[in-house]
DNA sequence: TTTCATGTTCAGCA
DNA sequence: GTGCTGAACATGAA
């Protein structure tokens, strides 16, 4: 589930409940999940409380009363949990307060938890790009002005600018009409200010639907992800194309480029 | 049974 | 350094 809006949504889902309660016990099911060793984890934790969350594209941090923060990274599946009797289904690491549980909740277990002293050190050691809805448009256009290859791949890349996956790609490209596969070096200033823009506009409204994508207007595309899906706006056959090691979902009629990131010399 | 999946990382190559 | 591809991680769902 997560990309920007929906870590946005867990940040919210976690200052509501779960703030201020003193973590009695720190209870490590599967260690694939950890970034940190399990004894550490249970120390700095066991015996303190979440005092604030931060977000920064798509991952959490969660202010240790003890000092400083939880790295808190939801991998393709992971969720939190907040519960009292009815375990989810995959707790993989549960931080036990006296009368309820936050938990870690992933199936494929490719979310991280850990540790770190400082957030600034901490997306500064993973190199992270700014924040996709804190970046301005005149740094988003400088930043994309420099990169090269599919357009796609590009706003992916959570070094240059972080939050936006593999779903909000396809979407923001779609409300935009631009072609996945567009030589980013390719849009001029006015396009990049339009796709900063249309990006805003798709993580906010996500954001205020709660990412419940059932309420979103008919005319997004991820609602058409699907094989033979017809486009919500020409009603012509949706297509798929993997860039960026993911499959893309684009209207190759409303979608159209001047010219496309795939070099001369190979189609020769 | 096979294929795919809202993510990240790394090796290998141009 | 930049970009692209494929694989690995690990497991459920279609």
């Amino acid at each position: 589930m997560p990309e920007l809006p929906e870590v946005e949504t867990f940040k919210r889902y976690i200052e509501n409940g779960s703030l201020r309660r003193r973590v009695v016990r720190v209870e490590v099911r599967n260690s694939t999940v950890l970034a940190v060793r399990a004894e550490e984890l249970e120390q700095r934790a066991q015996g303190a409380m979440f005092l604030s969350v931060h977000r920064h594209g798509k991952q959490l941090f969660l202010e240790l009363s003890s000092g400083g923060w939880l790295t808190w990274h939801f991998g393709m599946t992971g969720e939190p949990v907040l519960f009292e009797h009815e375990e989810p289904r995959f707790p993989r690491v549960l931080f036990h307060f006296a009368d309820a549980t936050l938990a870690h909740d992933d199936p494929r277990m490719l979310g991280r938890i850990g540790w770190t002293a400082s957030v600034e050190e901490f997306v500064r050691r993973k190199k992270l790009g700014p924040d996709a809805l804190s970046i301005s448009k005149s740094e988003f256009v400088e930043r994309f002005s420099r990169a090269r290859g599919a357009v796609k791949p590009a706003v992916m890349d959570q070094h240059r600018m972080a939050g936006i996956g593999n779903i909000y790609a396809d979407e923001v490209l779609f409300q935009g009409r631009l072609d996945p596969r567009a030589e980013v070096s390719s849009l001029s200033t006015r396009e990049l200010e339009t796709m900063h823009r249309n990006m805003r506009r798709v993580l906010r409204l996500s954001i205020d639907k709660g990412t419940d994508f059932s309420r979103f207007p008919r005319t997004y595309l991820l609602h058409h992800r699907y094989k033979g899906a017809a486009c919500p706006d020409c009603g012509g056959t949706v297509d798929t194309v993997t860039l960026g090691g993911r499959t893309t979902y684009f209207c190759p009629a409303c979608q159209k480029s001047r010219g496309t990131a795939r070099r001369v010399e190979e189609e020769a």
